[in-house]
Parts: C-alpha cells; sequence; structure tokens
DNA sequence: TATAGTTGTCTATATCAATAGACAAATTTT
DNA sequence: AAAATTTGTCTATTGATATAGACAACTATA
C-alpha cells in the first residue's frame, strides 16, 4: 500500500486565477515563501524571468510585476544583461516562552534591536481588555503603541495595556528603559509570566502597513497574551502584530 | 504627555487600493476578522451593503463582491429584503504545548474529530528532514501526509516525516487508529515530547487550497516542529497547516 | 569581436476589478 | 395599504491586471 518517491523534487506550486489575489502578488509570496524556505539562496541569482514564467504558467510581463514588487521591497536586486539577485536576509526568529520577554534572546540576529514608544493613552477597558486584566468594564486602562525595530527594520508592533491606577506613569518609564520589563520592575513587579497566548494570522490592515512598513497584500502573525504576576494576577494584556515575512516565532521552553 | 481618548469605538481600518489584493477579498478578509473578535456576531445581521460600502469607502457593489464571496464560503447567509446573515461558528482553538497532541484538547469545541490519511510514500530525506531527525542525508524516511477535520470542516494539513527503517508500517497503524501518538505506542514509543516548534504563516498555495477546502487568497498558519523521546531522540518532523481563519493556535503550558 | 543570454521598454489587446446609476423583488415598518 | 429598507439584477464606463510580440540595452562568454 505504501509508495516509494523515485525522485525528491520541489513541489511546482501554482497559481489560482481570478482569486481576488492578482497572479504578480502570488507569485511574489511564492518567491518569498521559496527565500525562506532556502530555495532561492542568498546573494544567487534568481532563475530568468522566462524561466519563472514558464514554471508558474504564466506571462513573462507578470513575473517583471512581481519581481519590481519585491525589488521595491528591498528583497531582490535586478541588473540588466546580469539578472536578478536575492539580498534578503532570513527571517528573524523570536523566541516565545513563559519566562522570554520580547525584546530579550534575539542575540546575534540582529546587531541593533529597539522598542520605540508611540503612543499613550489613557481610555476606558472595553470587554475584551477589562475580561483579561481582571477589571471593572470601562475603569481606566493605559495603552502603549510600540513599534520593534532590528536592523533599522520594523520587526513587531504591540499595543499593550496596564491598570491606569497601578501603572500610572508607566509610558514615561517605557519612553525612558525602552523596555517593558524594566518599566515594570519600578512599579515593584519583579517577575511576571505569560499566562496565556492565542496566535492567529490575518492580512495586514492600512495600520500595519503604515508602522511595519508593509506592502499591501502581506500577511501579520498576530499572538494576543495575557502576562501575570508568579501569584497570578494578571498585569498586561498585549497584542502584538508581526510581519510574516521578515519573522518566524520560535516556541521555546515547551 | 499622556493624552486621554475621549470615546472608544471600534477602530475604522481602511483598504489599500492598487496593492495587488482586489478591494473585495480584502473587505472580505476584514469581514471574516470582524466575525472572529466578534464585532459582527453570530446568527445576527451584517449591516446593511450600503452602511459597509460607506465604512469601507467602497462603492456598494465591491461590498456586495466581497460578501458574494463569503456565502460561497458558508460564513454568511443572504436574504433578499432582510439582511445578510452570520452563519460561521467561531474559530477552532488549538492547544499546542510539550505534551499536547493535535488530536487531544479539543474536547466541546467539535462534536466530530479525526485525521484522514491522504498518502504515505518512502522517499529519500531532504536536508532539512535529514538535519532534523539526526539522519544521514538521503537515507529513507516515511511521508505521512494527513488532514484534519472538525465537524466536516477542514481544519488541518500535516506531512510528518519518520526514519523509514524503525517505523516500517507506520502508514497502516496510522489508517488504523487515526493517530499518531496511538500509531507511535506500537512502535515502542510510550512517550515524546514535542522540542521545537517554529511558527510562521503565509498565503496557501495551491496544494492547500484544494486539501483544506479554501478560496483562493486565503492564508494559512504553519508549525514546524521535531518530536522527541524523553531521552532527546528525534522520532518525528512535521510541518501542518491550519487555515487562518477557521483556526487559532493556543499556546498552553508555557 | 561576435554571439547568446538577460533585463528594460514600448505598443496593443483582452479580461478582471471597481465605480456609477437605475430599477426590480422581497421584507419589515409605519 | 403604503412607505421605507434591503438584497438582487441589469447596463455602462473607467482603470488595473494579464497576455503577446518586438526590440533595445547591457553583460558574460565563446
Amino acid at each position: 500500500m505504501i509508495k516509494r518517491a523515485m525522485v525528491n523534487r520541489p513541489v511546482a506550486k501554482s497559481i489560482e486565477r481570478r482569486s481576488g489575489v492578482s497572479l504578480w502578488r502570488q507569485i511574489a509570496d511564492q518567491i518569498l515563501h521559496s527565500i525562506a524556505i532556502g530555495d532561492f539562496v542568498e546573494n544567487a541569482a534568481l532563475p530568468p524571468e522566462m524561466a519563472l514564467a514558464d514554471r508558474y504558467g504564466v506571462n513573462r510581463h507578470t513575473v517583471r510585476a512581481a519581481i519590481a514588487a519585491l525589488v521595491q521591497e528591498g528583497v531582490l536586486r535586478a541588473e540588466q544583461g546580469r539578472g536578478t539577485f536575492v539580498l534578503s536576509r532570513k527571517r528573524l526568529s523570536y523566541p516565545i516562552g513563559a519566562r522570554t520577554r520580547f525584546s530579550a534572546g534575539l542575540q546575534g540576529q540582529a546587531s541593533e534591536r529597539r522598542s520605540v514608544l508611540l503612543e499613550a493613552i489613557v481610555e476606558p477597558a472595553s470587554r475584551r481588555v477589562a475580561d483579561a486584566l481582571k477589571l471593572a468594564r470601562g475603569a481606566d486602562v493605559i495603552r502603549l503603541e510600540a513599534r520593534g525595530e532590528a536592523d533599522g527594520q520594523s520587526v513587531s508592533r504591540a499595543t499593550s495595556w496596564f491598570e491606569a491606577r497601578r501603572f500610572a506613569g508607566i509610558d514615561a518609564a517605557m519612553a525612558e528603559t525602552g523596555s517593558i520589563t524594566a518599566s515594570l520592575e519600578r512599579f515593584g513587579v519583579s517577575d511576571y509570566l505569560r499566562q496565556s497566548t492565542v496566535l492567529s494570522a490575518r492580512h495586514a490592515d492600512a495600520a500595519d502597513l503604515a508602522d511595519l512598513d508593509l506592502q499591501p497584500g502581506a500577511i501579520v502573525l498576530v499572538t494576543v497574551a495575557v502576562n501575570v504576576t508568579p501569584d497570578g494576577q494578571p498585569i498586561q494584556f498585549a497584542e502584538t502584530r508581526f510581519p510574516a515575512e521578515r519573522v518566524e516565532l520560535k516556541l521555546s521552553a515547551l
């Protein structure tokens, strides 16, 4: 009953027409994927446009549109007469575990890593936030909007909520230290754990595109997490968006 | 420096033009997202087409194209003169942890849950597979292709590899028991741990669309995992694709 | 130097995506 | 019963997407 495969060559993925996603966008996504899994190697030349057109069963101009988009994104470089070359570095691998902070654990992967506070706002808690933080609905919470950068590229976009009464001034601490962990220590929280994390994915919306410097049609990984003190008291509720083309999440300490 | 928000209403997400992703597909995705986060409630009517067109800043016919796609997918039902209604159940929440098997932990969420073996093939190990299983490159491995179903809907699509010599006949065990855990027990593996999991997301390719019964443009969550015996010997390497519109991953025991 | 291979640019045409307006058909409200 | 609301269908027009072919510009190689 079991079969034996004769050869072991890469699967030829095909393309969906009249799908609402243009062919050039689908091909651009597949090229990105091929780079990510090491099918197209860094610094090497892509197959010629005619060969790609043949592989995907489309016109050469359609392939050119895909390549143009990736050149625009800084993933490829095209040189007339020579070929098209892969520039992209590998995706950043974010560790996620009970005690892993987002800004930690990236040693060696990116030389410059920082978190930029975009906005701090006091607002009444929505039902979702109130439930997560175990507050009364409508209680004041502080919402922090922050962007994570590595080597000058945007790699994360986080929205997090804290109880306003307990953590008044956390925005200033964040702006100063650039770290949630360091900021929480000023409020007497020396240790905290990741209670739950829920993971999903969707297309980037307009805000994501602007904040993460993405091209339309990009995909974001979304984590929704609740952090608690060791005795189980919720202190932070956070939704973080990661550009799927630049980041993968490594679940550690499982 | 901190600001105070006056009102607390849902953010109006907007739409990207000339992006390679058609407006109707973007709106369909946003409607799915709104349903997933509980913004549009199950069984309730969607806002009228004109209101949606206004919200997204597009023509009514564009909204109609988005709704038509979701009706086709079975997410919405439109009734002339009455309105358009949400049919979709919530997304399935898959637990992932050190000892969590994919087929376990879904009690109460789906009444009927099963795994279907699609194909079993012996092939030489690629570099990726050989590295993960600590085998010589080109050593024989068994590749199993399986689809997970819940309530008649496809919710996962897994490709997994085992060392052929040690696990010869695992395909028959899988077909019989429908469970990886039960099959491994027959080979003397009574316990195993998830050594590592790497998570990413991408657009569904043609194979995913067919296997998971998705519409073009859909997004899949991808987990790549290595399972090991308690003493650290790798036994299974698996890549699993989940339709992001139907599944979220809940990271537990972190 | 000549040739082959590759990317860049142009024109032309057909199809899909989106806008616009009008009205029909069905349902709910007044 | 009449009016208002909502989905369904039709025509027409514009812009983006995709195909096709030809040739220019540049690079590497025989």
